[in-house]
DNA sequence: CCGCAGTATGTAAGCGCTTACAATTTTGAT
DNA sequence: ATCAAAATTGTAAGCGCTTACATACTGCGG
């Protein structure tokens, strides 16, 4: 058993009202059908008292806890940033709070993660993509939690989702350049395993390129972890083959920064001799120089909405399966027209 | 009263392995004294039963709610998601979770926001800085809540802390540009209102320019909020002046970074004709042309001990009140010596 | 072979709320 | 006024665990 706690209980607040603990229960969470009276002894009771309510206690006996979770690969992704950030102030609104988990990218782990998230008793959860291990999905079902998937646009009856097409707007990138008159495109992409995101945007490169007669080979498709350093490298790993490309699409504007950067310290021209993509729309990448070419991926937006649905799926509400939010394409100057001779004839 | 629930509780453990729930409850919680023979048939049977410990029920009754909270100004700059990152990555080994709460730098909604963790039931709370409402410290006395402050370094009976010294990095800085000869320093801050990291740097830059003999003159410090576009908005202002000046001090790494945009855009060379500094050391700094001379902010060094210490704190240990972690100049090519004549003479 | 310390397990009383249902009061149409 | 329906408030049974305390063993020195 416990030692008789000092603190103010929700009982203290009734008895000081003079009123049962039910109407204290009642002012507390705004019940229908409460006098102005009532209302009001009982307010001033907890002013009175100083009554603060127990989050436990109440998550216990009312089955919600007030928080949804969220699974984010990482968080050292400042778009992820970006999305939590807003996602988290617009819960705010709604009353409720957000737990995190990361996962660095592995399914097993996000399984994991939750699991834990579940367990904890959140109200709702989050989750990045449309990669995840089928016993996910089951979990999420058996629970009947509320739940959705984000930055994506997959059409799945499984997977309700507020996001963006990856593919589309990666094809527009290639089509871009193919109409600049680009035919010895290279691809720099993150890991495409457990990554539905970085799948669709090479796909959707592959399949303009395709389209266009001109396939992107093998070996002008060069995966790297998420990173400037490792931007840098795929470029010098592209730039050593024969032809070299004269543009290259980048899976996110990280990798795009750190390809800019090797190319101008290459002494090459950006976009004269070379043309350079991203994806993201980083608060940088309009301050490169050139500014980049790249796709504005509406983080806080899907925050935004993601709050607002769980809100509302959570309260029993439908809300639609599939939110497409547009991730619209932002020409600027690391794109031109390709150089008229090959630099190294 | 509820419906008779369907999910598998303590109780059908403790009837399926044939012992009490007590012993179930032990061998969940790995108690001591629990005979291998007991843990076996309990394992067993949770196995069988495929049981999930509710969590909301064990946080009334236990009294802790396996998570900690953590109030950060806002999740949207880098430097913050890095050490939220790696506190959470940290805090999983402790089989413990992260609630996170943002507050935009406005210390009413960060006590508000406090006090929601609070009643929320979080085990602890990290945060940042040391300007908080003297609110904040009576709330979490009074509930005797573990707690800790970080991304500072003040001396404070009051506030136990695990961060670094603001401060001397900052007068490191100006230092490092008063030894190259500089005279004409200048200064971007973000708002210091609230925010005892960006003052603490501002009053280093201060103070070594003063001992030095130049003060840096109330025209020559300009406050700008968080972004690059503001940071190239603070060099166009300052360079109106004149003399200009031919250093300028920043109070983050994207102020530097705008102020560096904004005097190439402006045909400056960096650092012949004006060096600039910058603080945190984001991924880009070192790959900024010139690389950027900066401070080194250890936030995920930071995300990692917090935990760690705020989890012992939990469990009863005590942990150093005040843990000072290294925030090292890095030396890049974004500073030098100041042009031997005025560039406008 | 007894008794005591120590170990292992069981019993059941909470933890501090919410809410189904009952009881009471008010309202509104006769 | 009269009574059913609606509005308001009260009663008390949980919510699913943890843990203080009681009880039952176990082994060992005397």
């Amino acid at each position: 058993m416990h030692k008789a706690t000092q603190r103010t209980l929700l009982e203290d607040v009734a008895r000081e009202a003079g009123v049962s603990t039910a109407s204290v229960s009642r002012v507390l969470n705004h019940a229908p059908n409460v006098s102005e009276r009532l209302r009001e002894k009982v307010t001033a009771a907890i002013d009175r008292l100083g009554y603060v309510p127990d989050g436990t206690a109440r998550a216990l006996a009312s089955r919600r806890i007030g928080a949804i979770g969220a699974l984010v690969p990482t968080l050292d992704n400042p778009i992820f940033g970006a999305m939590i950030d807003s996602l988290e102030q617009r819960l705010k609104r709604h009353d409720c709070r957000l737990l995190i988990a990361t996962y660095r990218y592995d399914l097993d782990d996000e399984l994991e993660a939750l699991r834990t998230l579940i367990q904890q008793g959140v109200d709702g959860l989050v989750l990045i993509g449309h990669d995840h291990r089928p016993a996910a999905l089951t979990t999420l079902q058996r629970r009947q939690l509320p739940f959705l998937t984000c930055w994506h646009a997959e059409e799945d009856p499984d997977w309700p989702c507020i996001g963006f097409d990856n593919a589309g707007p990666a094809r527009a990138l290639a089509e871009h350049l193919l109409m600049l008159g680009h035919r010895q495109l290279a691809v720099v992409s993150a890991p495409v395993d457990s990554n539905d995101r970085a799948r669709a945007r090479l796909e959707g490169f592959r399949q303009a390129a395709e389209a266009t007669g001109c396939p992107v080979p093998p070996e002008r498709i060069v995966t790297v972890e998420y990173g400037i350093a490792e931007g840098c490298q795929a470029f010098e790993s592209l730039m050593r083959q024969q032809p070299p490309p004269t543009a290259i699409l980048c899976g996110n504007d990280t990798l795009a920064f750190g390809v800019m950067l090797a190319a101008q310290r290459a002494g090459i021209r950006i976009p004269e001799e070379l043309s350079i993509t991203g994806f993201d729309d980083l608060p940088q990448a309009r301050f490169m120089s050139p500014p980049l070419t790249t796709i504005a991926v509406p983080a806080a937006e899907i925050g935004r909405r993601v709050a607002d649905a769980l809100i509302a799926r959570i309260g029993g509400e439908t809300t639609p399966h599939r939110q497409l939010i547009d991730a619209p394409l932002v020409l600027r100057a690391s794109t031109g027209p390709p150089p008229v001779q090959q630099p190294k004839p």
